[in-house]
DNA sequence: ACCGTAAGTTATCAACTGATAACCTGTCAA
DNA sequence: TTGACAGGTTATCAGTTGATAACTTACGGT
């Protein structure tokens, strides 16, 4: 196999695992592991550990933004126009689908104690951030809440809200109205 | 010394140690040297360490809920006046002050795969959710939409958004939108 | 004086972690 | 055939981690 293609797969791999146990909770063999191959290999491919969540993370940024993307290039957006925000919020709802990326992007949020991950993520909020107010021409107000609302999806998917309905009630009545309905399981209590 | 206040000394240093780390991200060690005691003792004391990390958390997640219940009982209160929620809002401002609390907070939302603190996690976030809701007889929609900014202001700390004000202008801007300008560093840039 | 007990400590451990070094193995060019 | 090199592997390591066991010390009651 390719080494190209090598790389992908470890990187496929390597989101899987963070985006379960967050970067100091997922060690480089259980990377290795998820991708079927050997512990030093992952580590000679990408030098270290950090480096390797961040070309992760910059991954999932990228996902996201690109997402946002595909419907801010549609055509004129209103950023008063109650549709604009349903399609960037349905756009982000297809993402959620695949969860490992969102998570991945949590995780990285969370460890902005880790110098390299808080730079980039500093760098990966604030460009979402400027690609949702430059795409719509929305105010500041507008595009946090809009971004807030995103990071209670990303909170919520992280305590996995979803897989467990019947642990708070309060819980699975914010997760449906956060998530709309259709998404969440009933909750049979 | 008595034991209770020991413990309690140790519960104080536990949380700026995880406030720092996360749960993954700290060692018992590190919450026993913050503490200037043994890490056995650390670890006897509460038996493990995923325990210690619960009590910690379900203790800053009560910091959480006492400063809104502070505001709630003050008298009746109109949730579609803004003031309602400014004074919310300004509880929980007070909060970012300490920092570690709302930390402690956001970290155990983010280890939602660890089965014990997911499942505290959840409970802690339907609380809040419960005691806003009935605490104002707002909407849910009014109280997710306080919540979800509440999450974006835990985010925007935790990858030391304020710290760190020339990173991105982007974030820059949002991060002042969302915490309010008296609290965000000028940006020289 | 003597015992029991609370409140810690040091000593120790097996498992894990990230990283390095040394080695293997197929393929392709000369 | 030979050699070189890309693409991996196994072997190894020093440091860290959570947890256990055994020991020490101060103190209150009798």
């Amino acid at each position: 196999m390719d080494a190209a293609d090598r790389r992908e797969l470890v990187l496929d791999a390597a989101m899987r695992a963070f985006a379960r146990g967050g970067y100091a909770g997922t060690s480089t063999d259980a990377v290795a592991k998820e991708a079927g191959v050997s512990q030093p290999y992952v580590v000679r491919m990408f030098g270290t550990k950090v480096e390797l969540f961040r070309l992760v993370f910059q991954r999932s940024v990228d996902g996201i933004m690109s997402a946002f993307d595909a419907v801010l290039a549609a055509g004129p957006l209103d950023p008063d126009d109650d549709s604009t925000w349903a399609n960037l919020g349905s756009a982000y709802a297809d993402l959620v689908a695949d969860r490992d990326l969102l998570m991945v992007m949590m995780h990285g949020f969370g460890a902005g104690s880790v110098p390299e991950i808080g730079r980039a993520a500093r760098e990966g909020m604030g460009a979402i951030y400027s690609q949702i107010r430059a795409g719509t021409g929305c105010s500041e107000d507008q595009a946090r809440q809009f971004i807030a609302h995103g990071m209670l999806l990303n909170v919520l998917m992280s305590m996995q809200a979803l897989e467990h309905p019947n642990d708070s009630a309060g819980l699975h009545e914010m997760t449906v109205c956060a998530f709309g309905t259709n998404l969440v399981p009933a909750d049979p209590g």
